[in-house]
DNA sequence: CGAGTGACGGACG
DNA sequence: CCGTCCGCCACTC
């Protein structure tokens, strides 16, 4: 498989998350065929330029906070996102329980 | 080519 | 519930 060909199984995947659900950055993997490669999914993410439909909001860490990046703003701003749509959080973790994405 | 570095995750204490 | 350790893999030096 080229790694565009991932880029796209991941990104179809994460454009599959329904609104006001979250999945994690291995699921996503698994989902798309990709097991045991969460960090490609959050380079995906990563590379994923603004103004695409792609959800990349719906997409946390298996413990349901926010991974860090380069831009604190951006994290905020994936909270905000998620809230929004009634995600709800538990201190600063998405209430996994209610809201992962059961598939 | 080896070492370091992540939008990660599971195992373990 | 938390910190650590490791496996994983694309990318950069």
């Amino acid at each position: 498989m080229t790694p565009d060909e991932a880029l796209d199984l991941i990104y179809s995947v994460v454009a599959s998350i329904p609104r006001g659900r979250v999945a994690t950055y291995g699921q996503v993997a698994a989902l798309a065929g990709l097991a045991r490669r969460a960090r490609l999914v959050g380079h995906a993410l990563r590379e994923t330029p603004d103004g695409v439909d792609v959800p990349w909001h719906r997409v946390v860490n298996h413990q349901g906070r926010i991974s860090a990046r380069d831009e604190p703003a951006s994290e905020h701003n994936q909270r905000r996102l998620l809230e929004a749509e009634g995600v709800r959080f538990i201190g600063d973790r998405v209430d996994m329980e209610s809201h992962q994405w059961d598939e």
